[in-house]
DNA sequence: CCAATAGTTGCACTATAGTGCAACCATGCA
DNA sequence: TGCATGGTTGCACTATAGTGCAACTATTGG
């Protein structure tokens, strides 16, 4: 639960980057939470890089992160006024090089994989 | 006018500095076009700095500039479906530090000396 | 208990952003 | 026409952000 206020600032910095906007524009398009492997997957990017972007945007109070055994999921944090007007700007943008498209389509298929809505089969590709 | 097609990130890169939203909430706030002047008088900044994230906030799509004989005014840009949440959010952002609340004052009682509605004055301070 | 696997992080490197100074352009008025 | 003034920009400098590699932790299943 995020208690400690954030710089505005911050919370802009973290979404000024391709690869953490992707990501949070999946779970704003989906509502769902998700794991890293999931986002590996979904993204086509190393963990090692998705990782640290989730980091960033866990500090900015735009995700939280719980972990479950050997996977942690990430959602999207709600609670302050600011961000359902942020959500609804992100899901607002153009898709320009219909890399979100993309993007959501392999999380979509990624999400099949799931039993009883929980991760269990690591990452692919 | 704002033909030209921004990248996503490049939004959110703009609002990732104090200064550029100090910038966009005075204006976002009050509903006001003004002057570079009249933010040096309200922010108490170099004319080259703000000068400079005023050219980022352009660049960005934000703002669009006009020349007015030797003044330049600034206007936010609403010409695209994401602009209306991002004005929302920039007004629900929290005044921690009471830095907008201070710009605010000192920019009203600046608007107090145009005449006809023009900037006339030139930097005060 | 050991190996495999989900996830994190230190380090080195590169690229980019923000700043101040000073010089500059452009407009209008005396 | 010359000067004051609103505004912009080139340059040098510093700080910070993003990346890949490799080493690391932690958890689970055999």
């Amino acid at each position: 639960m995020q208690i400690i206020t954030v710089q505005p600032e911050a919370i802009f910095q973290a979404l000024a980057d391709e690869t953490r906007l992707r990501i949070i524009r999946l779970m704003v398009t989906t509502g769902e939470e998700c794991c890293l492997c999931e986002l590996v997957d979904s993204l086509l990017e190393p963990s090692y890089k998705l990782s640290r972007h989730l980091k960033i945007l866990r500090q900015a109070g735009l995700l939280s992160s719980q972990k479950e055994g050997r996977w942690v999921y990430h959602r999207l944090v709600m609670e302050a006024s600011y961000l359902e007007p942020l959500h609804a700007t992100v899901q607002a943008l153009p898709d320009l090089d219909e890399v979100y498209s993309a993007d959501l389509k392999r999380f979509h298929e990624r999400l099949c994989l799931r039993e009883e809505g929980r991760c269990r089969v690591g990452i692919l590709t």
